[in-house]
DNA sequence: CCGTATTTGTTCGTATGTATT
DNA sequence: CAATACATACGAACAAATACG
């Protein structure tokens, strides 16, 4: 019938929040002084607590306190832009091959740099076997890297190569150099095979520890990561690569533009 | 140093749920059990529970039990795509008008059913204001929908129209009648403004009470919902539309095609 | 640098309520 | 109605992180 207590004290605390009453980055009272203000035990605040963090509304730091959420201006990435002129009708082409080589941020003076990859070669699992038509077992080679802008973690990054493009020549591909935006130009050099489309998917999961990690994110699963998932083909239909991204959920957000779309998304921000 | 006895009792459950020993849908011992089984009190195995939940690896259902969560295969809902021809290098259009319409569910044999739509006239706040340039406080015609997909929650929409639309003579903006796909091309009969191009933008954030409530989603924010936006724009560059459009994260996807992608976007499942 | 106070984190015990079988 | 299983609530004690003099 009622609510049970943690949650009148969470919607109450709620409300003060989302009325402007408690700042973003203000502390809240703190554990003792709710139980007081409540006439609640201590666990029961905390499960109020538990419950606001987990809606996102404010974190903890022990030692300190309980202060409210400041949500960040997300890094922009555009997973797709096409390019026409706004003014001319001739050519719809689609941007360009620029684009094909990956996800790119939108990033207005900020630096993004790549670790340099580190590759396993390994068996295809369900999903990477999916997504490259390959048999279960099959040989890849794995590519992984850390991307970072302005020296801040952005995602994690994994591309999936079958190792048939090795044997037939892209030996490039099991070296540990940045091919980074290279890579599509260069098995189209060396094999002449030519990445004519892709497929981007968009999941949302927990973290797993190591992405939590270089999040720095809670451990808890209550920051989710975007998942992208980009299959890249050749002429005839054949999947070429799949990459694998990865990227909190918090702070990120993704942009697709198509046909002739103002420019400047999203870079002013009101108070 | 070491990890708290409740995280212990976690991790060692999670990698019975990883390597398949606990099967999806399969039940956990009871906290009883585990109280006896891990030597600790029943308040510490239910915290190892709280952590797994907020992972998204088990769920609770009082009088039941605890069971391992079972991973539905997801809507797939695609925001762009481009219907080249495989074979011809000629003409990169963008799909036609057709794609222009709305986010598209690629439904095999499902199907889809949208609520009569509520329509509202109201001040455009901060985003709404933001995408659609129009000064805080203008006002805006809203057209709210629930949809669905073979009677299931599928996701809640909502379009905002600037007023000014609806003086110039769309007055059928106002009307709760489904204008649905039809919308774009209204206004283009109407008011000869085409949309020409529009912009995507896909964020995460966690369900408020009545998504929650529409979804049937947990309640404490451990399940996130997407949140796209669909900006609309006319030859001029100005915005004639905005769409909200929410889906529950955990069992929706986006895909995006480019090019000549195959089709059958993630039909089969294997086991 | 050290010690102390403050604040959140962990763990236990116990009792009672609510949902399901 | 009874048994089972999770949910809520309280009280207590100690640990760990942080801030401050």
């Amino acid at each position: 019938m009622t609510d049970p207590m943690y949650r009148q004290i969470a919607e109450d605390l709620r409300a003060r929040i989302e009325s402007g009453a408690l700042a973003p980055g203000g502390q809240l009272p703190t554990e003792l002084e709710l139980r007081e203000r409540y006439e609640a035990s201590r666990n029961t605040v905390r499960d109020a607590m538990k419950w606001l963090m987990n809606l996102g509304l404010v974190e903890t730091r022990p030692g300190q306190g309980t202060f409210v959420v400041e949500k960040v201006d997300p890094f922009t990435t555009a997973l797709f832009t096409d390019v026409t002129p706004l003014s001319s009708d001739q050519e719809t082409g689609l941007g360009g091959e620029g684009i094909a080589y990956a996800v790119e941020v939108s990033a207005q003076g900020r630096r993004a740099t790549d670790s340099v990859p580190r590759i396993e070669i390994q068996q295809a699992n369900g999903v990477i076997a999916d997504e490259l038509r390959l048999s279960e077992g099959s040989m890849v080679v794995s590519r992984h890297q850390q991307r970072f802008i302005d020296g801040t973690p952005y995602s994690l990054q994994t591309t999936f190569y079958p190792m048939r493009l090795v044997e037939e020549g892209a030996v490039r591909l099991i070296q540990a150099e940045n091919l980074q935006a290279g890579a599509i130009r260069y098995l189209e050099e060396t094999l002449g095979v030519k990445q004519v489309g892709w497929r981007d998917r968009i999941t949302v999961r927990a973290p797993d520890a190591t992405e939590a990690a270089f999040f720095r994110l809670p451990g808890d699963g209550r920051i989710a990561v975007f998942e992208t998932l980009r299959t890249g083909y050749d002429r005839s239909g054949q999947p070429l690569r799949l990459t694998i991204s990865v990227y909190p959920a918090d702070r990120n957000q993704f942009v697709i533009n198509v046909g002739p779309a103002p420019d400047d998304p999203s870079s002013e921000r009101g108070g």
